[in-house]
RNA sequence: GUGGUUGUAGCUCAGUUGGUUAGAGCGCCGGAUUGUGGUUCCGGAGGUCGCCGGUUCGAGACCGGUCUUCCACCCCA
């Protein structure tokens, strides 16, 4: 048979995997140096914890995981006789594929909040995984690297995850735009509107401002049945790029007011540290994850058009579903596959990150081979890595093999330099060669690479 | 999940209204150069035309299905 890929999965080279261990390490560094832990959770949970908490949408895009065994006898029969797959589903899959780092980091605090100390702050790198149509930057499977902190309704959180977000992708070298917004600010909108009701489809609407304009988010509005008083109310508010002119918008809106005074604070903690990417008031910034419930962040690329690269927020009531109220958490993520692919496009990535060994030792026969292995012993136990070509071959298919994989150093060993233990390397990029003599060697080479 | 789009050599792509042995560039392999890669010259290998089925005397081309790619919607990292 033909192997084939699934869709909207990649594999990964040993050049990907460097790309991508660099940018898990740079984020992961900052995070340890803001003081967040480890986590890890499995990759499977129960669909009921999953279900529910990404909205209609959300549940649709869950993987289920087959029950195993005679799954079909302990069906329920009606769904099966009707053909109805959603009612079908709660009876033959218990388990499905984690959609986000979020709810499982909820589901592990309720689990063991007597063990804790609060606030409690872990970050969390690992696969999840969605059943959306791919495209490019979305996938099927991909990685979130997840900070979160629990058991603080501290606005201080929200201005240290804004400035980590601001430290890692200043280490990464991207020039980025963080945006800012709170969902009460936008309750309030919908508080001097008169439509708290329809708050949801307000902000399901508002969220395409960047993308569809002005006029078809109010088309959209009013497709939603909102009034076109109420309409050009909103369209009022989303004008508004200072939060000083939040308060003077504001009519009878109590909750508006609450995130207007959030947002302050936030930015007041902000404003005395420094920050290197553009910060921005997005009051059109929405996110359709419906758990949030105060300060929301998002952040895109300035230099490559591609979707948002992170986001987060705070939610309050998120462990609540899990039996535990009043645990407020705040946390944000970033996209690592976009981070990837942004900084691939921009070829940003640093060069030690390409997938080869400094050097490759060549022999020209085969007692000249059996000296390169010995060498090369006595190379890598000073901690230098190595590679040996494994025949005597013609130097010219030895040197292309070495060029291929781009190694920077190259060491020919063939009679003479047994003979005299002075070995000949040669620096590839510009074909300069020089002799080493054996005593001085692993110095020489140190000094090379 | 809805609508659309893409698939020909390792890669990028040609292939005329269906008609004989499906082409190019780059890459790869060999030689010129039996201890030296990237330049040049010469030679060579490599394709069940994504897969399955259908129409036809004849299909890379037309039709249906399917997988894949990308795009819009939805949503999101």
């Amino acid at each position: 048979m033909k192997p084939t890929i699934l869709k909207g999965t990649r594999d990964f080279g040993p050049q990907d995997i460097k790309r991508r261990e660099y940018i898990f390490s740079t984020i992961k560094n900052v995070f340890e140096l803001y003081g967040y832990g480890p986590l890890e959770t499995p990759s499977m949970e129960h669909l009921h914890t999953l279900t529910g908490k990404y909205g209609d949408e959300g549940d649709a895009l869950l993987f289920k995981v087959l029950n195993n065994g005679d799954f079909l006898s302990k069906a329920n029969p009606e769904a099966l006789e009707n053909k109805d797959s959603n009612g079908l589903v709660a009876s033959i899959s218990k388990r499905g594929l984690r959609y986000d780092l979020t709810v499982p980091f909820a589901r592990f605090v309720v689990m063991n909040h007597h063990a804790l100390k609060f606030p409690f702050k872990r970050y969390q790198i690992q696969p999840v995984w969605r059943a959306d149509r791919p495209q490019k930057g979305r996938y099927n499977e991909f990685y979130q690297c997840d900070v979160d902190v629990v058991g603080s309704s501290s606005l201080l959180y929200e201005a240290e995850l804004v400035k980590i977000y601001d430290e890692v992708f200043t280490r990464l070298n991207l020039s980025t735009q963080i945006k800012v917004n709170n969902r009460k600010v936008l309750y309030g909108i919908a508080e001097t509107a008169g439509i708290e009701a329809q708050f949801v489809d307000m902000t399901v609407a508002l969220d395409k401002l960047d993308k569809i304009g002005e006029e078809k988010v109010a088309e959209e509005m009013e497709r939603r049945g909102i009034s076109k008083e109420a309409i050009s109310k909103v369209l009022a508010g989303i004008a508004i790029k200072d939060i000083e002119q939040l308060p003077a918008f504001f009519t009878n809106a109590p909750t508006g007011m609450k995130g207007y005074e959030e947002l302050k604070q936030v930015l007041s903690y902000l404003n005395a540290v420094e920050i290197k990417q553009e910060l921005v008031f997005d009051i059109s910034l929405a996110r359709g994850l419906s758990y949030y419930t105060g300060c929301i962040l998002e952040v895109v690329s300035k230099e490559v058009k591609m979707g948002s690269i992170g986001g987060g927020g705070r939610y309050d009531d998120l462990t609540s579903v899990f039996g535990m109220s009043d645990l407020s958490g705040v946390g944000i993520s970033f996209g690592a596959e976009r981070i990837y692919d942004v900084l691939l496009e921009l070829d940003r990535f640093p060069e030690d990150t390409d997938a080869t060994v400094p050097l490759i030792l060549l022999s020209l026969d085969a007692a000249a081979l059996a000296h390169s292995f010995n060498l090369a012993a006595t190379i890598r136990s000073a901690g230098i890595p190595c590679d040996v070509y494994p025949e005597p071959a013609k130097m010219k298919k030895q040197m292309k093999y070495a060029a291929g994989r781009n190694i920077p150093l190259v060491m020919i060993i063939g009679e003479e330099e047994v003979q005299s233990k002075t070995y000949s390397v040669k620096i590839m990029e510009t074909g300069e060669q020089t002799a080493l003599s054996s005593d001085i060697l692993i110095e020489s080479l140190k000094a090379l690479i």
